[in-house]
Order: structure tokens, then sequence, then C-alpha cells
DNA sequence: ATGACGATTATGTATATACATATCGGGACG
DNA sequence: CGTCCCGATATGTATATACATAATCGTCAT
């Protein structure tokens, strides 16, 4: 599939009318310009601004809420939609839930936080076909008083407004991304590595140690918003992930 | 998790007619009747079948192409893809797949297979409320001449019942049970270890390398079917697994 | 053979139009 | 005052049509 997104407006490229007004859109919904709950044109308005038919505007909004980012709604128009709370993953990873679960107190603790311009690495760990602000955190999820999971994390941030000026500092970004940030896609990488020294010191194990990696990348509407690595001690975590098949 | 968007509707008869033929052809994709390379219908020939516009049929046509379950060419027509590698393989976890996407030389071998009355820990494991028989199944899956992944398995006879006269001696049980006994849930366990000596002996790694291992219990209409631990050597191997939001 | 080139073909995008459908609001009526 | 119904309105789906674009095929000339 194809991450080609256009939010340059320079140079005449030869994309189609309804993905530039589609593109135009979805960056109104990620700057934060349109607010959740927002009454996007309608289509005859949209019509007017672009000059084009209806059946372009429509081709542009469907795809939009398909991928999740509006709402349509009959005689009342679209609407940018509330970020959704999301089961399946959060069943994976909502970590402070799971800490709670266990009947410990859960707090979060930055390590680090820099805003950069992309590097090759960042950019292709998180799938960006340009260079652009990114925001990188680490930071340790405590259960009690013991460190419970290690959290490395890139931010896009041309995707994600209000991103650069939160601190981070006792909230987590995971939550905070959540509420804010609708994600269409995600897709979740799972190894076992052995603790090198870093890490070994961060969640205070031993060198060698077997530790659970959970690697997320995260999209909006094609858009990739995150790239987050959890890593987890060997013996305080199991995942627990259930599935239906898809009746296709 | 999805390999394309599931917004269909089913049951009601009132689903428009570029989601049936959509529907359609990812059920002959799916279901393999149309393997991966094979040249779909034509547009108009779609038109004429449907009795529709091409619009209609172009409309089907590319979300299947946007899924990814098709790769349209001009001039030359569309065509089903080759299935995408990760987008299922928590959902299979077919390890003869994994291990040729390699490149190398898939051999299954069988250690251990003991038929007996479920001891409680048997039943704990299958999720079964009351003994009856299973099958114990112990096997190395190897890519090339390295062993891969060690699997440990029990089966349910009284779900399964051919199972019980099945020697696997060089058919791993996994894809054997996929092709006759059709598994309506899944539970997946996943965590990391440190490889103790059998583990170890079996692998043939260091006792005390960080292993991922995966339990999967399978049912069948509510019926316990087969509980597998996976266990793979650090470095062999990434679970994959791609996630799109249900949309509530 | 081989390479150039135009005709053919299937898809890609956009248009104008039409009617269906859900729903909000307001007016008629009990 | 509440309820039912109806018209207005935005979206949902489908049609016929048009032209653009890319790729393939056959033909013809070198």
């Amino acid at each position: 599939m194809s991450l080609v997104e256009t939010d340059d407006v320079e140079s005449g490229e030869s994309i189609s009318l309804h993905q530039r007004i589609l593109s135009d859109i979805r960056e109104k919904i990620l700057s934060g310009a349109w607010a959740p709950g927002h009454r996007i044109p309608f289509e005859h308005e949209l019509t007017a601004e672009y000059k084009c038919s209806r059946m372009t505007v429509n081709k542009a909004l469907s795809q939009l809420a398909k991928a999740g980012l509006i709402e349509r709604r009959r005689r009342s128009g679209s609407f940018v939609r509330q970020p959704q709370s999301q089961a399946a993953v959060l069943e994976l990873h909502d970590i402070r839930i799971e800490v709670e679960a266990l009947g410990l107190p859960y707090r979060y603790e930055r390590l680090k936080r820099m805003k950069r311009r992309s590097s090759a690495e960042d950019r292709s760990r998180l799938g960006l076909p340009a260079p652009g602000p990114v925001l990188w955190l680490e930071g340790l999820h405590f259960a009690g008083e013991r460190p419970f999971a290690l959290e490395q994390r890139l931010i896009n941030l041309s995707a994600v407004a209000g991103a650069a000026e939160e601190e981070f500092f006792e909230i987590a970004p995971g939550p905070w991304l959540i509420g804010r940030v609708p994600w269409s896609e995600a897709e979740h990488r799972i190894r076992a590595v052995a603790a090198d020294e870093s890490i070994a010191d961060a969640l205070d194990i031993d060198p060698g140690a077997p530790c659970l990696v959970v690697e997320r990348r995260t999209w909006s509407a094609e858009h990739p918003v995150t790239h987050v690595r959890f890593v987890y001690p060997a013996e305080s975590h199991t995942l627990v992930a259930r599935f239906t098949p898809s009746q296709g």
C-alpha cells in the first residue's frame, strides 16, 4: 500500500483531485485545526471550493470515513470523529491498567526527551517518506518500586499537533496519544532479546536476562503517527491476545 | 484484525451492489478458488455479469486494490496478489510458510507422541471440564539444518476424531488440524523465557539464552481443540501482527 | 532478427444527472 | 402540550459518458 502522501502544495504533482481534497482535510484534522466534533464543510460547499463535481468530493469524504477519521450523518453533515479508545490494542498495551490489575501502584517517569529533525533511522522506524520534525521519548513504567517496562518512543510531530508542547514528565505518551489521535492501523512486532547493558540498567535486571520486546507502529489514515518499543523483563509479563477468524 | 475492511453487514439484504461485488470477489480469493496470480474478470465482464455500470465495478475493484487483495495493471487486467506474508502471522502461525519465506528448506520432525487420558494439568491447559482422551505431541521445525522452533502440543481427541490414528511423523499437527477443524476462536499468550536445559538441547542453543514462547489455545464452536506451545530461539523470530480498529 | 511506432485495450479519474434514504425541524391536529 | 406527518436537506448509490494514461500487441521498416 502506498504511503505516498503529499502535504506539500508546491510543484504540479500529478495526484488526483479527490486525493488532494482528502489530504487537505486530513491535514486539518491531524493538525488540530479541526477538533473532534467539528463539522466538516458540506459536500456542496467543497464542490464550490474545489470547483469539481460532488462525486469527486464524495469519494474523498467516503475514504476518510472508512479510514475512521470522520463520521458522516445524513442530513447533518460530516464530523471529525472522537479518537477511538481501542479495545484490541488497549488489551495489549495499556500498561497502567496492566499494572493496576496486579494490585500494584503505577507510576511513569520520563528519562529522556528530545525534539529533532528525523534521522534516516527515525524515518525508517516510522515509515516516513520525507524528513520532518519528530519527538524522541524514553521513559520507565513502574509497578510499585520495581521497573515494569522500558519505553522508547518516536512521535511524528507533523501528524500529532500539540505533542511538541507536552513535557511527558509523568504522563505516559501512550494514553496521551490515544486520547488525541484516532488510529486506523497498527503493526506489532514481538520478539525476545537478551538485555544489553543499558536495558539491564534501566530495568534493574542482569545483563543477558531474557526480555520481551514489543514494537508498535501506528498509522492514522495512512499517516505514520508513532513508533514505540516496550521492553519487559521476562518474568514480569505475558501478552494475551484473543482472535476470532475473520469471516472472509 | 482484518485483511480487508470488514464493513459488510452480511445478513441484511440492503448491501450496496459494489459491496456485493467486492464481497463476492473477496470470497473467491480468500477461499482459494482464485489463487494468487489468477486474473480476475475485466471490468467490462463484471459489468455484464452484474448488469451494472463500469463505475460500480470499478469502485469494488479499487477498494480491493487498496486493501491489497488484488493488483491492477492497465491494459493487462486485475490479478490476485501474492498473500501478504505478515498479515495473519499471529492468526495462523504456519511455520512452514514462515520458513519458506526465508528461502530455507522446511522440515518437521516428530520427537514424542503419546496418547493418554487427560491429566489435571492437561485439562487446565486445554480448558477441558472433564477427563477424556488427549494426544501429546512434541516435535521440531527445521529451517535448513538448524532447529527453528520447538513445538509441544496437546490435542483434545474427543473434539478431533481422526487425530488418534495419525502418526504425525513428518506432518506437523498444525497444518493437519487447520485442514480438518475449523476454529472459531484462539487465544495467544506470548512471553520471553530463558532456555532451560531441555529447550537448549532441542534447539541447539545455550542454556539461559532468551527464547520467545507463544502458546495458543484454540476452540471450535466452544469446544477446546488444541493447546500448543512454540519455543523460538530469540534471533530466529519476530512475530508480526497488524490490527485495524473495529469501529463500533 | 530487431527496433520503432501506432492501434488497441483496460484501467484511472472526473463529469452531470438521477433517485434512494436517513433524519432534522416545523406545522397540523388531537 | 405532545404526537404524527411531511417537506427539506445531506449523504449514499448508481448511471451514462468522456477523456487521460499506461502497457501490450502487431505491423512495418530497417
